[in-house]
DNA sequence: ATTAATCTTGACCGTTCGGTCAGGTTTATT
DNA sequence: AATAAACCTGACCGAACGGTCAAGATTAAT
């Protein structure tokens, strides 16, 4: 029962190239002679498995809205503001550290007006948001959070913890050339938690 | 008097063509040839004024930064952490609002690894946080604002104030397809000021 | 063992890219 | 009025792009 093998871990390979070269040089400069290259196979193979880069980047965009939208119920398993909030950067923050090609890919995606996932930011991510603003709208009616606009909040969320994946060569260049280690790294998590909760009064 | 007329008239045309081209298309996806229709000029006339494409990006790349570093020293006009912050992060948001081209142009930048202001990052921008990050170690130890790390601070408020120009599609999507208000993105620059200065215990 | 389906690939194609250049036009200087 | 300097531009170039294809190699099904 390993009918579709080889297709599947080729598929595989090339998705994988296809992160590395489109995170390093952005849609329009990452090609398919690069991406093929780098998943050591011919260009010509390339085409046979996606037809065309479009549809290469499309699957490369659905893997990276997936593992957000996995990423994003984390905001579901606590009922308390402290807890929710608190695992919910965390996740983010730790999506950050270990796939910064796949956040940066989705920034530049939306950088360039989200041609190519609009219907997906209107529909699934307005969805999702539109319940969790539900959910944070509750808090600040029994006065565990401080009144405020929840959908501003999550923006702030996004923001920050994707920060630290899109701007990583900012962040290098002013941390004497290095990426940030572990601990450096562990102590941002902490303050970005602490300071957003602290800002919306759920610590007071 | 007016020597060099024609030439500052052409470059500046060019140049404010180019920032709308870079900021559409990312330096990759953005041509001469669409730079020159959107200048009104032909495609060779470009090149007598800007040698090559790289050039032009560079001088698109150094007006931004100076418009970055103005509003930078909005962080020095007020003694007190809470005009202070409140002053900057303002600022920093209403340059979001009116340079929103300029913002994307600058994240693509260092989205792709920085590769042509690494220089600027390491030298001059490593320089100015530092100094900043002296005025808010000051606050710390005097007890205005909380025990933190200053830098993660900095981070925070370029990360949540540079993401209404950055990922405005994403914005506009949630909002009905609707680009944030005067109103909206009034109420927005209110809540970011209270929720980090509050976060970093300003406030208390 | 035979056939069918899937996979592989070098060579090739039309298009578009950044950039060049010769020669004409306009503007500034004397 | 004459000369020089600056400016303008259509036509062109080699390189690189995404994509195609025919023909061969490998794998799966019978």
């Amino acid at each position: 029962m390993r009918k579709n093998q080889i297709r599947i871990n080729n598929e595989r390979r090339i998705l994988a190239a296809a992160v590395k070269i489109f995170a390093g040089y952005g849609y329009q400069g990452a090609t398919m002679r690069k991406i093929a290259e780098e998943a050591g196979l011919p260009k010509a193979n390339l085409h046979y498995y996606f037809q065309t880069k479009e549809q290469l980047y499309r699957q490369v965009l659905d893997g990276i809205f997936k593992d957000w939208l996995a990423a994003a119920n984390t905001f579901d398993e606590y009922e308390e503001p402290v807890e929710a909030l608190c695992g919910y950067i965390e996740t983010k923050m730790d999506l950050s550290r270990k796939r910064p090609l796949e956040s940066r890919i989705w920034a530049e995606e939306i950088l360039r007006g989200a041609p190519l996932i609009q219907d997906q930011l209107e529909k699934t991510l307005a969805a999702w948001l539109d319940t969790r603003i539900k959910r944070i709208t509750d808090w600040i009616n029994i006065g565990t959070i401080q009144p405020m606009n929840p959908r501003i909040l999550m923006y702030m969320i996004w923001a920050v913890t994707q920060h630290f994946a899109d701007f990583e060569s900012q962040i290098r260049a002013l941390n004497q050339q290095q990426n940030l280690s572990d601990e450096q790294f562990a102590e941002a998590k902490k303050q970005v938690v602490q300071t957003i909760l602290k800002g919306v009064g759920a610590l007071d």
